[in-house]
DNA sequence: GTTCGTTGTTGACACTGGAAACATTCCTGC
DNA sequence: GCAGGAATGTTTCCAGTGTCAACAACGAAC
């Protein structure tokens, strides 16, 4: 841990890593960085990072890694924060994944990339096969089973949630929420409201949403008309 | 729309956009794709594309247009097959737009991809300030006006409804949703229960949903600890 | 103190987006 | 008909990119 010479770095890793997270944020979006910029900001010749990773996309992945350890963390912090009721847990738990996104929206951004041309996500960069998301999953079969949250099967649930709170973040961290002189209170409120919604719903009486078409064929609705 | 010289290409522009989106579907992703490689595939020089666009991000922009031409499309001719309550219309604009995602991936990622380094996202290009939007909340609007949405302000409801359905519909298309081996039947199971638990919500009975921390600081939560 | 594996550098390569200069075709006014 | 722009496409060039191979400096082990 001691200070290196010059030529040997030291810990050229995880400055590459910090390096390239930086200049996402700068430039607010993952592609732009180049391979040989983040090279010389850490101050090293554009081929070093070679010695460390096999190649530009694999940076990016241990970029993403960080980002799911540390939204781990957070979470965790988060729901040990509550008094430990299988509800107030399930709350943290969207709060804490919207906080996160909003927080560190560089890192959200490179977790949820689409993968590229030819390569099938690693498994350990896929969130719906971590360890997080199986912990998440037991969180609601919890709730389910106590009968403090109800509905559809707990499977189901745990989709709907994760897509209400992971298209919040994403378009919030996109600039499609109208965001422009919103303060800290605006944007709690909106959180806070996207929690309610999915807890509450919206529908006044008994019946479930129609959605069928009336006129519509259903056979394939891989084409519109 | 004759058939032109070998030299002047008749309607390059519009094959140009098509090769594009070609393309993306092919590799999966907006990036990897090569002005270059667009322009041979429409069997044109490197340079001609130029002619009809400012630089690659105008191609992009000029096939995201035609996403969102597309969707309003697919969503109106969706309404028009309902029964024309306003309840309906909401459940088959839900569903319209999850449909458009799964079968137009290629246009949806496009449509929805994090604007580039310096440039603001062209106001056309802004779901959320364009007609189709506008149409959808005065949709939630009078829904909530004649009692058949409830809960929180339209707004809010309007905000709520386009993040499930758009959570839902960029991690099923992101590959996150475990869709190994899921036959026709088994999506259209998930996109009507995202539907019904928007609708239905989640709760047995009269509380809130509890978010608030216990022990954390509610200063600011820019920052976990 | 030599030797060897690790880490960093230099130089090359094919490819990219973009600009400039040139070529071909179309369209319009006479 | 036919000149002469205005469009549209091509060629040529450039800086910058990701990646690889050959080389150089360092640290540790015998």
């Amino acid at each position: 841990m001691t200070e290196q010479t010059a030529y040997h770095h030291g810990n050229l890793r995880e400055e590459l890593v910090a390096a390239a997270l930086e200049m996402i944020q700068e430039s607010g979006g993952a592609y732009g960085v180049t391979l040989r910029k983040i090279a010389s900001r850490v101050g090293v010749s554009h081929a070093a990072p070679y010695r460390h990773f096999q190649d530009k996309k694999d940076l990016l992945a241990a970029v993403a890694r960080q980002g799911f350890d540390l939204l781990m963390d957070w979470t965790r912090k988060r729901l040990s924060e509550t008094d430990g009721e299988p509800l107030s847990r399930f709350g943290a738990w969207g709060m804490a994944y919207m906080d996160f996104a909003i927080a560190h929206p560089a890192h959200f951004r490179v977790m949820f990339a689409p993968p590229e041309k030819g390569m099938t996500l690693s498994e350990d960069l896929r969130p719906e096969s971590s360890q997080y998301f199986k912990e998440f999953q037991d969180l609601v079969s919890d709730c389910h089973d106590k009968g403090v949250l109800v509905g559809e099967d707990p499977a189901s649930i745990t989709r709907a949630a994760w897509s209400m709170v992971h298209g919040f973040s994403t378009l919030f961290i996109g600039n499609h929420m109208e965001t422009t002189g919103l303060d800290f209170q605006a944007v709690t409120h909106m959180k806070r409201s996207i929690l309610t919604t999915f807890y509450r719903g919206t529908r006044p009486d008994g019946e479930g949403l129609p959605y069928r078409r009336t006129a519509g064929k259903k056979e394939s609705e891989k084409e519109n008309p």
